[in-house]
DNA sequence: GTTAGTCCTGAATCTCTTA
DNA sequence: ATAAGAGATTCAGGACTAA
């Protein structure tokens, strides 16, 4: 499925570079890529910033082998300077209310953090994936390295339509909130990519699932996800299972192959499997009168809240009044309780059977009712 | 016990500042004390939280926000001089062998992260600190903020010789390595302080266990603890129960009074070597979305209670739908019995060779996968 | 005394649409 | 652009009260 194109070779056009892997520089390809065009970014930097043994800056160039304090803070320079360029370049590619997703180790993370901070990014969440089964400390010398850390951003601080699926995790999740500690094994066996020779086919390779949750989280069906540093592309492969269009960019052609198979062996998933609850907040909005209007309460109709402290009566207008005040729903129901803030429609309650009903009841029957008409 | 002295009146006798608590500024008081005396150093600094307007729970009272002067900075270079400068006059303090933490949310903790590393410190690990009962997300649109982040460092790369003890922590948890990811309880109960008015003394105390592992890991018993940013004393009152010293930088007068009276109320143990890291034991909660990421559980699977009555079908979110409606595996299990409560897990079969076969067994399955050497 | 129900609170960057 | 109104949203644990 994937094809493999040139960077020189991009052209405007979405087919051109939807589902397909960039071959060349990262900051180059999303250069041509087209300006507010993917709806998330998920990127796994390099982090080779080990002072020790052999130093390599990000663009593999190698350093003289000095270990003093200057030298640090030079290769700190290089990979500030590296992750400012393709994060600024990615934040171009995101559409307004797209989110990115970074992860990292200590190693890198903090210094990614800093750059998505000073670049714009509003950092929403950051999430720690623990590791079931992380590598032992072989010199106990340090605690066990046992998670990584994922950074969520939205591109903006005021871009506050970002996707999040919150009520999906939620039920997923025995119907309480989706934390941001997550516990995930590291990718070995059969989902582990191997070369000819045994070898694993690259060496950070991330779990599935990690990515599954990521996009499942954030994303939609049909959306785009890109990642700059495709490697064996694991997001490649499970934004396909997931429905999800993505583009990768990877510099070498090793992973490029590697990668290719992989992807072109997903079978996606079939689109009544992948819908996504949706909570109230999807539902058409519904004015009170309306339900005046459509017969389902007459004006006059006395509620009161559920434990019947206090009562209103409906006016012909869509308000209610309370004594010789009058106002929507909500506000009546904020002034009798003296907060600033009610939800009327579960606040307010009419009589049903002898049992107190929430107006929201009669809310559903109408929405029931305009989905009837529509179809 | 612990004396309050004027930074003014300091002098380099260990005796004039050693168990006591500096009053004034932390980067003026830090440039006071002695080059290479302390042993370690915890930091709480401000996480300059930038919050917008108030933010109500869903029953509309009101979250008691951090919105102390001292945790606000006009811009991201303002908290970046602030952090720089106590970096830099802790660094001097400690000594060559000493070691740091500093703890953070995602609001901070990158900017923090990234000084410490320009500054020459060399990061041994990032420790997360899980809260078994963080407060919720009540609007719903991000995850719900689970864990805060601590750094821990060597002054710089060639220190090697740096205090961690790595046996007893082995030793405390259930002989296996002491992972990056700790759970602790946040400070609530009796352990936290309050004032007459019976509200909290300061507003972001840190639990006593958590200091305690840390100063349990990193120092050993006589050696001198520095803190910068004292607040209500948690460092010192577990400092000084674990037969360490303490030295405390504080501002507010009404803090300073509140850590005196209670690290004064604070019995050393007899054989401090001997303390028990007490953290709370990993939860095998498992999500029914993690059978899925798993592939333990295919989206298109088809569920029925045991008597073949109801039938649903997973999707990729983590629900089940059943005709047009969708829900968590408990609601739906509810729902199709019209009952108010359902335990999913062994309401809903799936077939396995022939034989219907309930969810829970998967999640035992699950549990094994995901089973963590002692939390 | 026991148990069940209610209330309170914690480092929080917490909405969306229409006028 | 800004302002205002509609209306959507919470988990764990300790303290307290009522049965």
């Amino acid at each position: 499925m994937p094809a493999v194109r040139p960077v020189a070779d991009l052209t405007a056009s979405r087919t051109d570079w939807c589902d397909t892997i960039l071959k060349g520089d990262c900051v180059a390809a999303l250069e041509r890529l087209p300006e507010h065009s993917v709806d998330a970014i998920f990127a796994d930097p390099p982090y080779n910033l080990q002072l020790g043994g052999d130093l390599h800056r990000p663009d593999q160039s190698k350093v003289d082998a000095v270990d003093d304090a200057w030298d640090q803070f030079d290769s700190f320079q290089a990979y500030d300077a590296f992750t400012r360029a393709w994060l600024l370049a990615a934040r171009r590619v995101l559409k307004p209310n797209g989110t990115i997703w970074v992860i990292g180790s200590y190693h890198n993370i903090f210094r990614v953090g800093a750059k998505l901070q000073d670049l714009g990014y509003w950092i929403l969440n950051d999430v720690v994936w623990r590791k079931t089964n992380p590598m032992p400390n072989f010199r106990g010398r340090r605690f066990q390295n046992a998670h990584e850390t994922m950074i969520w951003a939205s591109r903006d601080q005021k871009a506050k339509g970002y996707t999040f699926n919150y009520e999906a995790l939620k039920a997923s999740n025995d119907d309480v909130q989706m934390r941001t500690d997550w516990l995930f094994p590291i990718c070995t066996g059969a989902e582990r990519l191997k070369g000819a020779d045994g070898a694993k086919a690259h060496p950070t390779q991330k779990p599935e699932a990690l990515l599954a949750r990521v996009l499942m989280a954030s994303t939609r069906p049909g959306d785009v996800v890109l990642d700059p540093f495709f490697g064996s592309g694991t997001t490649g492969a499970v934004a396909k299972r997931l429905g999800r269009h993505f583009v990768g960019i990877e510099r070498e052609q090793a992973y490029i192959d590697a990668a290719t198979a992989r992807i072109d062996a997903v079978e996606p998933l079939d689109n009544p499997e992948l819908a996504i609850l949706t909570g109230k907040r999807a539902e058409p909005r519904i004015a009170f009168v309306s339900l005046i209007e459509a017969g389902l309460v007459a004006p006059g109709l006395e509620l009161s809240d559920a434990k019947r402290r206090w009562t209103a009566r409906v006016r012909a207008d869509g308000t209610v009044a309370v004594g010789n005040e009058a106002g929507s729903i909500h506000k009546m129901g904020a002034r009798v309780q003296g907060l600033d803030a009610c939800n009327g429609w579960t606040f307010w309650h009419f009589d049903r059977k002898g049992a107190p009903t929430p107006l929201d009841a009669l809310r559903q029957d109408m929405r029931q009712r305009m989905a009837v008409a529509a179809a």
